[in-house]
RNA sequence: GGGGUCGUAGUUCAGUUGGUUAGAACGCCUGCCUGUCACGCAGGAGGUCGCGAGUUCGAGUCUCGUCGGCCCCGCCA
């Protein structure tokens, strides 16, 4: 039968040029366009290398015209014919092949094709759920194939530089123990030892160090994690990470191995000469001024703490914020002096919803300020504020006070958020990359009234610092890191702590007992005892990085079968429900609704 | 866990104050057409208005619940 005996393609869909013309060629793909002239039929064939158009003429070919009039779109079809130029004025510059078209004697149709829930083409209007569903007719477009080829390349620099550099690719298991701190893990139940379970890694963060102590000395993997948490647009439940440990270095190392493949990708993916080393902000500086760990320094629009401006105002909230050691943070809205009532309420609401008491604005006249709150500002506390501003008459000043972090985070939203509005990111911006350095090594949780680790317990605090893990912990800085671009947090990672009496102090710190610290976490304690080598390393988020360098807005664009928001895959379904003997050999009890309620 | 927003033809959407035969474009089907490339022209088919309950003489439209998509907060490096 035809079908099963079709001719293999000789060129692919994008590889025919002027210098083929005249050959006899076998091609296979997909119908992707249909332009049924009746006397002559236009059909553009795709494949993942591109599009070239085939013609079926009568006079030529009769048998070959009358068996392309039944072709439809994405119908799988293999054709013989010849190269031909194009007729003079036909040509088409749009396309790579557009200087030829090849006349078909033989056409046969490998598979036939229903028609599609939506077009195949890289303008499809159809909705992302639509799209997820058929994710195979999503995965045909060019626009996905060339992320997923994208994604290909980045593997092959990331394997490259690293293997240049010594650097070692070690399979860490997906099964592995659970580790409650950090992130919620996905539990994957034992069989053989009932009411034991596994956990699928949040990261290889323990065998890598593990690794370092087994004398690997420079290890990476590009390795799937997993995170049971909310989903968020660049956030997937399962994500790839390229992970990477070194021994016997410091900070300054580590910042230039990833320096050095952050430079690869620049020039590989985006043509860019990348300028190192990179800048660096510390993390207080990058909360003061921009109000986030993660800085987009694409647009200025710089905070500006008002501490000592209002250190004496009689203004009431101010009192209480600075006597409290609280802050009071403002920015510069340029040109938006003009703005109306309604649209200040607006931005206020935008605040409010996201946590802030309320918002203070103040416009910048020729003669002036003018704001509700001006009353209470002394004439020498206007002149002071808007110096230290910068303001000009035509400007809107947006003024935040409140607890530090908070209000920090906040004005960094509104920040943002004026950003936005403003459009003060334009679309060929250059893109902006840097590093923030010493972040807390603490981070106190108010609800259940501790501190907790910020990046995790085996991270090393700065040797200055120290000597404040026993009297007060908001003081200690970390030797911490992330690489930010574009305001997203790309990579991050740590110095390591390799020497027992300071991996004991941090557990003391924690309030984790050494009992406790051996459950959790012995094997690792009990390798340190062994020659632990100094060790440090990072990991990308690897899905984020390749949707920046994709110039995507979702995650779910870089990678072939993403979940959605709620975690599902609309294609194949999942989760979903398994038969009641499955669960019985895992040792899990099936309760019914009634016994649920 | 919370908030916002959306769900109407295969697709993307419109649908007035609740009013009786729910529309458009694209796609699809049929016919015509020998250089199209967003082909053109003529005609046609296609709807459980996400699902369930309620209010009403009457619900795509109002109310409640529920399911699902997207975005955000919490959560999460």
């Amino acid at each position: 039968m035809d079908f099963l005996h079709f001719k293999q393609r000789t060129h692919t869909c994008g590889e025919l040029r002027e210098e083929h013309i005249g050959q006899e060629v076998v091609l296979n793909g997909w119908v992707d366009t249909r332009r049924d002239l009746g006397g002559v039929i236009f059909i553009e064939m795709r494949d993942r290398y591109g599009l070239t158009q085939v013609v079926f003429e009568p006079v030529f070919h009769a048998q070959a015209h009358q068996d392309g009039k039944v072709l439809r779109n994405e119908y799988v079809i293999s054709i013989e014919g010849v190269v031909r130029k194009r007729p003079e004025g036909t040509e088409n510059s749009n396309l790579p092949t557009g200087q030829i078209d090849v006349l078909v004697n033989k056409v046969v149709v490998l598979n036939a094709a229903k028609t599609t829930p939506f077009q195949i083409a890289d303008n499809t209007e159809a909705g992302e759920d639509l799209r997820l569903k058929y994710r195979y007719l999503d995965l045909r477009r060019p626009a996905m194939q060339k992320n997923l080829m994208l994604r290909h390349q980045m593997y092959l620099i990331t394997r490259k530089y690293l293997d240049s550099l010594n650097f070692v690719e070690v399979e860490t298991p997906v099964l592995m123990k659970s580790t409650p701190e950090g992130a919620r893990d996905f539990l994957v139940p034992s069989r053989m030892h009932r009411g034991k379970f596994y956990a699928l890694p949040q990261s290889p963060q323990q065998y890598k160090q593990i690794l370092m102590v087994a004398g690997m000395d420079r290890y990476f993997q590009i390795v799937k994690c997993f995170r049971d948490e909310d989903l968020r647009a660049d956030r997937q439940p399962e994500f790839t990470q390229i992970d990477i440990e070194m021994s016997f270095i410091d900070q300054e190392q580590i910042f230039a191995v990833l320096e050095g493949l952050m430079k690869e990708f620049y020039k590989e993916v985006w043509n860019r000469d990348l300028q190192l080393p990179l800048p660096r902000l510390t993390f207080d500086e990058a909360m003061e001024t921009y109000g986030s760990d993660k800085p987009d320094l694409r647009f200025d629009l710089k905070m500006t703490t008002l501490n000592p401006v209002f250190a004496n105002s009689t203004f009431r909230v101010f009192q209480d914020v600075v006597s409290r050691g609280g802050t009071i943070t403002g920015i510069v809205a340029p040109g938006c002096g003009t703005y109306t009532r309604n649209q200040l309420d607006n931005i206020t609401d935008f605040t409010k919803k996201l946590g802030a008491g309320g918002l203070i604005w103040i416009r910048v006249k020729e003669e002036g300020l003018e704001s509700p709150t001006m009353k209470f500002f002394t004439e020498e506390e206007q002149k002071n504020l808007i110096a230290a501003l910068g303001a000009k008459a035509g400007d809107l000043l947006l003024i935040l006070a409140g607890d530090k972090l908070k209000t920090l985070n906040l004005m960094g939203s509104l920040r943002l958020e004026m950003a936005r509005r403003l459009e003060l990111i334009k679309a060929d911006a250059e893109p902006k990359l840097l590093w923030v350095t010493d972040f807390p090594l603490f981070e106190w949780d108010e609800q259940t009234k501790r501190y907790y680790a910020m990046h995790h317990m085996f991270t090393s605090p700065r040797l200055e610092d120290i000597q404040y893990m026993d009297t007060d912990l908001s003081r200690v800085k970390a030797r911490a890191y992330d690489l930010v671009l574009n305001g997203s947090e790309i990579a991050g990672g740590s110095i390591r702590i390799h020497n027992a009496e300071l991996q004991q102090k941090m557990f003391d710190a924690l309030g984790m007992s050494y009992e406790e610290a051996q459950e959790k976490f012995g094997f690792l304690m009990n390798a340190f005892q062994y020659g632990a080598p100094p060790h440090g390393g990072a990991a990308f988020g690897f899905d984020r990085l390749a949707m920046i360098f994709a110039g995507e807005s979702s995650i779910r664009d870089v990678i072939a079968f993403p979940k959605t928001a709620s975690g599902m895959s609309l294609m194949d379904e999942t989760p979903s429900p398994v038969t009641e003997d499955q669960l019985k050999e895992l040792h899990i009890r099936v309760r019914t609704q009634q016994q649920s309620q």
